[in-house]
DNA sequence: TGTGGACCTTGACGCGCATCAACAACCCGG
DNA sequence: CCGGGTTGTTGATGCGCGTCAAGGTCCACA
């Protein structure tokens, strides 16, 4: 095992909530970040309010247990050990996500990780056993989201296998700039919390590959960085257009869904 | 557009069900290719049922509509058109496996095709309005398979990101004989519907390079093949070990759910 | 404001896989 | 039993990306 890297210093400390949740102020579904309002409330008032820092590992529970989590802000993203050292990231939770064990395989070393400071509240579905009817609702609404969380899987498969790496950088970044960032005509800018590494796990490349890449990017004037934790896509439509799977991107994670 | 092969020539027959529905027989529920009975009792009570023969695409509906299906045997595959005239397939449904368009991103050409002839089952949640105990049993099953479906779909992300090649086909040949193989000690024979240049879309390869990987895979003594459409895994404990992965895969797709 | 460590960039080089091309095996209907 | 179309196999070749190595840059913390 030689890495010629430092590992990513990622604290593995156990966010279980109980530790952290009374120094939580708790959420009203007015103040949420998301819209979509009917689950946030039943999480407010079934689950406990918790909190992660960036760099930190959620320690779920035990096994399969059926703790849901719901990400009220932040970034999140799955992670397994791969093959050897290298660690792979496989899915990324933005805020309005609901996720649990039973959505996973039981991959080497898999949980959750803060990429950046997070707040989210736990449940466990059986809390609502006396109340049927917000127990319909769960289950219905539960499906819903856990149907987007699949399709977006799904589109991240379609992006490894047919992107050249260059487009799947960059179908990247418009994902996550679509996602977090602010919008100004067809120009966005957005925060990268996630560290050149993180990128390139979640990408399936190199990290000096990545970096070759996005040099590549920036001097074809597709995207800029300020920083280096901070992207701008110049033209979100010029990128749409080179790269074939950005229109699903779009309707998966544009404005179309917030319905307010 | 060049291609060098001749396309695959699977048939667009439109099968909506209501055309090919009065030449089936209805099934009780005694007579399920799978246990658990619950979800398929539903089916067979308020579904429709339809069959699609090998190489059909299945047109599911208007996009987005609500309309559920239940795969009662057979094998059908997630299949959308990539990057310039490649095709990719994206999942694999196995016999017990529901299935819907909100599963799915808008990418270009997706659909379902037919790998072996099948019989499912197609419903609309609606149909439930007036029975609630069935809707709610509904829903927290059909909760539970999507949470499958997405825990396959990472695995496949994890398979396709942190595997060789060779490794990814002898996963591949693993979990296809876990699913539909007939084991007799540590041996598995199962039928390979998937045709070579099917095996490779889904795995991201290029057919050549497949048949390569096979040839070396079968003078290594780690699988053999019957005639073109049918394969060996001379030793499925050796075949978990080589593969770093095959862990996941053995719990997701081996012989512990059917729990009965 | 300086210093150490994490993070990023860039170059040289080799391997694995895609591509192209030709051929062999198989399948099906006659 | 034969012929054509489909599917699978194999070789030669080139390129993209991973790997290794050597700086350069940024940031936290004192």
């Amino acid at each position: 095992m030689k890495t010629q890297r430092a590992k990513p210093s990622e604290s593995a400390v156990a966010v279980t909530g109980t530790a952290t949740a009374s120094s939580m102020t708790s959420y009203g579904p007015t103040a949420l970040p998301v819209s979509g309002g009917v689950m946030e409330e039943i999480f407010a008032t079934h689950g406990v309010a918790m909190r992660a820092r960036r760099r930190q590992r959620l320690v779920m529970g035990a096994k399969r247990s059926d703790v849901i989590y719901l990400l009220k802000s932040g970034l999140l993203v799955l992670s397994a050990n791969g093959s050897g050292d290298r660690r792979q990231l496989l899915t990324i939770l933005y805020p309005g996500d609901v996720f649990s064990m039973a959505l996973v395989p039981p991959l080497d070393g898999i949980g959750l990780v803060a990429m950046t400071d997070c707040e989210l509240s736990r449940m466990r579905p059986s809390a609502l056993d006396d109340s049927p009817k917000e127990l319909r609702e769960f289950d219905a609404l539960l499906g819903e989201r856990t149907a987007e969380l699949h399709a977006r899987s799904i589109l991240h498969i379609a992006r490894l296998a047919s992107l050249s790496s260059e487009s799947r950088v960059a179908a990247f970044i418009l994902e996550l700039a679509l996602r977090t960032g602010q919008v100004v005509n067809d120009t966005v800018t957005c925060d990268l919390p996630l560290s050149r590494s993180d990128i390139a796990d979640y990408l399936s490349l190199n990290a000096d590959t990545l970096s070759r890449i996005m040099t590549r990017l920036k001097s074809r004037g597709a995207v800029a960085t300020v920083g280096r934790s901070r992207a701008i896509v110049k033209s979100v439509k010029r990128l749409s257009k080179e790269v074939p799977i950005c229109a699903a991107t779009l309707a998966l994670h544009g404005r179309a869904e917030g319905a307010g």
